[in-house]
DNA sequence: GTCTTCCCTGATCGAATGTTCAGGGAAACA
DNA sequence: TGTTTCCCTGAACATTCGATCAGGGAAGAC
C-alpha cells in the first residue's frame, strides 16, 4: 500500500506541479490539460481522473500552494512575537520576497487572476486571500496608530508591498531579455525597498 | 471616401479596444478571436481581414497601446525639462500612475507578458519596452550618481516603482472583493508611495 | 486461490479554436 | 454607366479543447 500511495501521490504531486507552471505563465483559459498531462508525462485523462475538472485542478494548485505558505508565515509570525509592529511586517515580508524569489509562480499565479472577477477569484479570495490580507492590513493599521508606520491607505500600503516583493521574480524573463542579466535582485535589496515604504512618518509641523 | 476610411477605422479601433481587454484579463492564449468579434458585434472572419492573425492583432493592440503612451510621455518630459533629475522622474512616474489608473490594462497587459519568454515578449521589448526603459534607468543612475536619488539596482528601483505605479488598479476587481470599495486609490497617494521609494539615501556615517 | 480497490490508459465525444475562401454590396472612380 | 476598390459576411477547414467512458492491470484483502 505504501509503494501505491507513493505513487500515486508522486503522480498527483507532479500533475499539480506542472499545472501550476502553465497557470502561471499562460493562466486558466490559456492553459490546456493536455499540455500539463504531457508535461507531466502521464495520459490526459488522468488529470480528470485525479481531479474532477479543470477548474478542479486549478483549486488544487492553490490549495497546495496557499497551504505551505500560511504554514511559512505562520512561522515567521511565531518567531517574531516579541518584536514591534513594524518588525514583524517586515518579518512577514521578508518571508514573503523570499517565496517570491524561490517560486517566482506565486506571484504570477495571483496576479493572473485578481484582474477579472470569476468565479475562481471569489473561491481565491474568501478561501486563501482574506484571511492573511486581512491579518497583516490589521497589522498596518496597528502600526499606523502607533505611529510606528506612515500613514496612507493600509490596503494601498499592502498591495504595495506585495507588489515590490514580487514584480521583479515575476518578470524575470523580460528583465532578463531587456538587461541580459540572469541573476534576479537579492532579496535583501528587495526588503530595503519594503522598509523605506513602511517607514514612519516624519513629525507633523 | 471620408466617410468610408471613417467607418472602416471605426470598426477597427473597436476591435481593438475590445481586444485589449479581453487580452489583458485571460491574456493573449486565453483569448479567442470569435469572443473579441462578439464583444465588437461583427463577424469574426473581419478581424482576420484587418489583421493577418491573432498575433497581428496583438501586435496592433500593443502599438496602439504604446504610440499614445509614449507621446504623452514625452509630453511630461518636455513639461518637466528643466527641473532636477528626481522631478523629472516624479513627472513620469505621476503620469505613469495617471495611465494606470485611467486604463488598468495598460498595466494588466505589461505584466501578463512579461512572465514568460516568447516571441510575443521579444517583439514587445525590442520595439517598445527597450526604448523606454533604458532611458528612465539611465535617469536613476544619474540621479544616484548626483547622491539626489537613493542607492541600490536602478533595474529594481524601475521595476519597483511601475510595480506600485500600477499594482492596485490593476488588480481593482481583487481589492473590491476583499474589501468592498469600488474606489481605487487616489494617484497622488500612489505617488506618494513612489516619492518615498526614490528617495536620496540617508548620509553615510 | 478469488475478489476488491485503485491508478492509469486509449478511444471518443461535441464544442470551440485559428485560419481560409468565395462572394456580397456599397462607395469612389472612369 | 460600367468598373474598380474596399469593408464585411457566412460557410467551411483541420486542429485542439475539456470531458466521458470502458477497460487493463497491479497490489492488497479475503
Amino acid at each position: 500500500m505504501k509503494a501505491r500511495t507513493r505513487a500515486a501521490g508522486t503522480a498527483r504531486s507532479r500533475i499539480i506541479r506542472a499545472a501550476r507552471a502553465r497557470f502561471a505563465s499562460v493562466g486558466f483559459e490559456g492553459a490546456s490539460t493536455r499540455q500539463i498531462a504531457e508535461d507531466v508525462g502521464v495520459a490526459q485523462s488522468l488529470l480528470l481522473y485525479h481531479f474532477a475538472s479543470k477548474e478542479s485542478l486549478w483549486k488544487a494548485v492553490m490549495d497546495d500552494l496557499f497551504v505551505s505558505a500560511r504554514a511559512r508565515l505562520d512561522e515567521a509570525e511565531r518567531a517574531s512575537r516579541d518584536a514591534t509592529i513594524p518588525e514583524r511586517l517586515m518579518a512577514v515580508a521578508r518571508l514573503i520576497v523570499q517565496l517570491a524569489a524561490e517560486q517566482p509562480d506565486i506571484h504570477r499565479l495571483m496576479t493572473i487572476e485578481g484582474r477579472s472577477e470569476s468565479g475562481r477569484l471569489r473561491w481565491l479570495v474568501e478561501r486563501h486571500l482574506r484571511p492573511i490580507h486581512e491579518k497583516y492590513i490589521a497589522w498596518i493599521r496597528r502600526g499606523q496608530r502607533a505611529r510606528l508606520i506612515r500613514s496612507g491607505d493600509p490596503v494601498l500600503l499592502y498591495y504595495s508591498i506585495l507588489a515590490i516583493a514580487g514584480m521583479t521574480y515575476s518578470l524575470a524573463p523580460e528583465i532578463k531579455l531587456l538587461t541580459g542579466t540572469t541573476s534576479p535582485p537579492a532579496p535583501a535589496a528587495v526588503e530595503a525597498l519594503i522598509r523605506s515604504l513602511l517607514q514612519i512618518e516624519t513629525e507633523t509641523p
